[in-house]
DNA sequence: CTGAAAGCGCTTACAG
DNA sequence: CTGAAAGCGCTTACAG
């Protein structure tokens, strides 16, 4: 088989015809042979099968996807930076479970996709795309919305009618933070928040401050940690150094209330909860390990994961049917920080 | 453009031939429109991409892959759990310089991926696979490299004429820990291992025994956590209550290395490094973090990434190229838990 | 049960 | 500069 032109730039693929003449049989047989259902005389499948095998041939994906009329099976994930704890864990399940479903998963992620790169990856026949967290800006959302893919969004809240999304009610749970605090006697309670464009945020801010209200609080500061361990870490130390008497921390999510729970006992020399609650938001793992024992509020990924994948099979399956909205219920997790 | 007909089980997706029909032009007229250096009057240009915006129109990037010589720019990943921090900022990374390059990343992961999936996304013509650690059986890899798919191995040595792999010097940064425990006094060393079947773990472990030899040691203790948090935090909860006198202990990874730091300096009252040093090995994101300062081997992650990248690009470039095995370096990192 | 033919949506020589 | 035609690799009626 060696070749004495050029270097090849592409190495032949062994294509069904290439079967077919070695089998001394026809191209339809040879797709036949890989078609479960197929009418074929079994001894003809099996030698073809065997033919097959010995090039090393397997149908192309790509051109049974475009002469069919079935679906690509191609799945676009766009999700936000990995190593924010919360995304990675949900694109972990996100991955396993398509694939269980035998759907390839394409992943865009990193911190900001930029939106060419979403635009581009709508060059593929998707049969779905599905966007986590405000990784993409609203308007390229509905531009794609626009061109028939559908959509499945977590994390935060599009108004358009043929996008599907999963989310916390996250002004419940601040308010589940909030009534916890205020029930060890907090009293001097602060928020750090991530950025303000994201839905999440909007949402966790309103409902700490609607909830600080009904209890007859003000808050002692408001500031913002980026949703990251190290934006929380900072944060955390200018807050405590300008109002040392807070004794009660409320973060938008668990990556920054860990950094916040570092610089608090670490540095600031704080002891926690003795004389500083900090409760936290999503319950990633790191929360659960015994060196943290973060308190915090469940926004559940199995249960965010499986509707997604729920509202994914649904939309598929009757793509007319109208937007679903499903909001996650919250939950307090009672730990040692608080 | 409603229709009475029933539910249209995937919506028609506009074709080049609506645009040029729309357009009053002809089909490769249109293919030109999007084809950056081809001929085609400004003008006419002009007119055919509005009408294309218009009807939401984008060329099928399936049926321009099959048609072309060209490549598909479809790059499987199949990486390890992403729950374990090395492999999530691996891919991490990894997701990104690829979409960069404009490659589109198709990922199958979690522990163990089902040769089955494995082998079902070699249905698509990939440019190349990207295999990281020990996700993949050697004869699945073995199997793959058949079929003329250009693969980049990390995290384990594949000896196969056409497979690229970028390693860590695991056995010399195994060597490196035991040299700063001893240097530290220690003597009463163990070692906490990974899956004995990974070749990441047969390095260390080697590497861990025969450092401890030459030093004229032997090993306290050998068990093994699984790699993860939880292998290490019950593995070392029973190494120091079988043999309290430890004094040194060496992870074959940073997870593990976390999971043991928890249990001996909470539930064993051990003080870290005052009794007890503990050394990892990866240098994870997580290792930096103030609440832990772990001192550990650096297995440098930018580096591996880097160095896939630029396997894959050569490896494209030239497919014909011998196999090429990059060694990362290890590094000693000294933090806090030593 | 089987093969020749049409067609999926594109791009790219080929001939104006 | 432009269109008609061929062909990428497949699957699926269609006619034996």
């Amino acid at each position: 088989m060696a070749q004495d032109t050029p270097v090849q730039p592409r190495p032949h693929r062994v294509t069904a015809a290439d079967v077919a003449h070695q089998a001394g049989v026809s191209r339809s047989a040879v797709s036949r042979a890989f078609t479960p259902g197929a009418y074929l005389h079994q001894d003809k499948r099996e030698h073809i099968l065997k033919v097959a095998a010995e090039l090393g041939y397997r149908p192309n994906a790509l051109a049974a996807v475009l002469q069919g009329k079935g679906r690509s099976h191609l799945v676009a994930i766009v999700t936000g930076s990995l190593e924010n704890f919360y995304d990675s864990e949900i694109l972990s399940r996100l991955v396993q479970q398509l694939i269980a479903q035998g759907k390839w998963p394409v992943v865009l992620g990193g911190d900001d996709v930029p939106e060419a790169d979403v635009m581009a990856v709508l060059g593929f026949p998707l049969d779905a795309m599905i966007v986590r967290g405000g990784s993409v800006p609203d308007e390229v959302v509905d531009h794609c919305a626009k061109l028939q893919i559908p959509m499945i969004v977590s994390g935060r809240i599009l108004d358009h009618p043929g996008i599907d999304s999963v989310c916390c009610e996250s002004e419940q749970g601040a308010a589940l933070a909030v009534q916890a605090l205020v029930e060890k006697g907090r009293r001097r309670i602060a928020y750090l928040g991530g950025q303000a464009d994201l839905s999440s945020e909007r949402e966790r801010r309103a409902g700490f401050l609607s909830a600080m209200a009904a209890a007859g609080l003000a808050p002692v500061a408001l500031t913002t940690g980026n949703y990251s361990y190290d934006g929380g870490l900072e944060s955390t130390r200018s807050l405590l150094e300008q109002h040392p008497e807070i004794d009660g921390l409320f973060c938008a999510n668990d990556a920054m209330a860990l950094g916040a729970l570092a610089v608090a006992t670490g540095e600031m020399k704080r002891r926690v909860p003795e004389t500083l609650s900090i409760i936290g938001f999503d319950d990633i793992a790191l929360a659960r390990w015994p060196s943290f024992g973060l308190t915090t509020i469940r926004n559940d990924i199995e249960e965010t994961v499986s509707q997604m994948m729920r509202l994914l099979a649904r939309r598929l399956d009757t793509p007319s049917a109208p937007a679903e909205l499903v909001r996650i219920r919250p939950e307090f997790v009672p730990r040692l920080t608080h």
